[in-house]
DNA sequence: CATATGTCCTGAGAGC
DNA sequence: TGCTCTCAGGACATAT
C-alpha cells in the first residue's frame, strides 16, 4: 500500500529517466480487466512519444512524469510499482514506457489488483484538477499553524482525519497508527480536543516517521509486493512499533499489548497503556 | 457542507 | 489436498 514514502521512493528511483526521449507508451497484454488509462493508450502515445522526460515529481500518493507540457499521473493505491526494473510478472503489467538510446531503458507500471490508475493532464490543469479539491497540503511541507488550524476543524478521530488526502496529502493507514504511537495519541481522539502542545508534538512526530521511512526506502509487507525501483524491498517495516502488531507487547512501555480496532473500516493498531484517550 | 459507508480488484492465508 | 471464505486499504461514488 504505497503511502508517502513508498512514493517518494519510486520517484527517486526513477530518476534515471529525466533527460531520456520517450520511444513510445503502450499497454501490455494482460488477461485482467484493464486499468482506468485517461485518456486512452494511444492518445497518450501520441502526445509523449518523442518527448523527453524533463523532471519527476510526487503529488501526494501519485508519481508524475513530466514530458511535452503534460504530466502523466501515476495512482499506484493499493498494490500499484512504478519500477525501472522487471517487474514480479507481465500479467499484471498495466503501462509500459520505452525509452530511445542507450542503455536500453523501460518503466512498468505493474498493479496486482489493478486498483491503480494512470492519467494524462495538461500542466495547467493539475492545480484545477488535481490539486483543488482533492488533495491538502504535503504532509512534508505544511506549516504546523496550517495543520494545527485543519484538525482543529473537524471533530473526526484522528486517525480517521489524518488518512484525508483533503485534510493532508501523503498520510495512509500504515504511517497513521506508526506516528500516533510515537506520539501517545488515542487514535479515535477527536482532532478538535487535541492541545496545541499534542498537536505540535504530532506534527514533528510525522515528518520525523515520513522522512525515516524514506530513509528506509518505504515498508515492504508480508505480502512481499512494494519493491523499490531496483526491485529490493523496503526495509522500514522492521520499525514499525505497532502496525500489524495486535497482541504482541507494546514496545514502547512494554506494559501494554498492542490493540487492533476498526476505524472507517481499516485497521487501526495501538497500545492502550501509552496511547490513552 | 461535513461525515459515513459502499465499492472496485486480486491473491494470500485461514479454516475445514 | 483443495475448496470456500475473509481480509488487505487508497480513493472515489453515493448516502446520510
Amino acid at each position: 500500500m504505497p503511502e508517502l514514502p513508498e512514493v517518494e521512493t519510486m520517484c527517486r528511483g526513477i530518476e534515471w529517466i529525466v533527460g531520456r526521449r520517450i520511444a513510445r507508451v503502450s499497454k501490455p497484454a494482460c488477461e485482467y480487466r484493464p486499468i482506468s488509462i485517461t485518456p486512452s493508450v494511444t492518445t497518450i502515445n501520441k502526445k509523449l512519444a518523442g518527448a523527453k522526460v524533463e523532471r519527476v515529481s510526487r503529488l501526494g500518493k501519485r508519481v508524475l512524469i513530466h514530458a511535452a507540457d503534460h504530466a502523466l499521473i501515476l495512482q499506484p493505491k493499493m498494490t500499484g510499482m512504478v519500477s525501472l526494473e522487471d517487474p514480479p510478472d507481465l500479467d499484471h503489467n498495466r503501462l509500459q514506457i520505452d525509452f530511445k538510446g542507450w542503455p536500453t531503458l523501460q518503466l512498468f507500471f505493474w498493479d496486482r489488483r489493478g486498483l491503480g490508475t494512470v492519467e494524462l493532464q495538461h500542466e495547467d490543469a493539475i492545480e484545477e484538477r488535481i490539486v483543488n479539491g482533492k488533495l491538502g497540503p504535503d504532509a512534508l511541507t505544511i506549516t504546523f499553524d496550517i495543520f494545527s488550524e485543519k484538525l482543529s476543524a473537524t471533530s473526526r478521530a484522528i486517525k480517521v482525519a489524518l488518512l484525508d488526502q483533503k485534510l493532508l496529502a501523503g498520510v495512509g493507514n500504515l504511517y497513521a497508527s506508526e506516528m500516533l504511537h510515537v506520539s501517545k495519541i488515542h487514535p479515535e481522539k477527536p482532532c478538535n480536543k487535541l492541545t496545541k502542545l499534542k498537536k505540535r508534538l504530532l506534527y514533528e512526530v510525522m515528518q520525523r516517521v515520513l522522512l525515516d521511512a524514506i530513509a528506509h526506502e518505504g515498508s515492504t509487507l508480508s505480502d512481499g509486493t512494494y519493491r523499490n525501483a531496483l526491485n529490493n524491498p523496503g526495509s522500514y517495516q522492521n520499525q514499525h512499533l505497532v502496525y500489524d502488531r495486535a497482541n504482541e507487547p507494546c514496545p514502547s512501555c512494554s506494559l501494554g499489548t498492542i490493540r487492533r480496532i476498526v476505524q472507517a473500516q481499516r485497521s487501526t493498531f495501538y497500545c492502550p497503556k501509552c496511547q490513552k484517550k
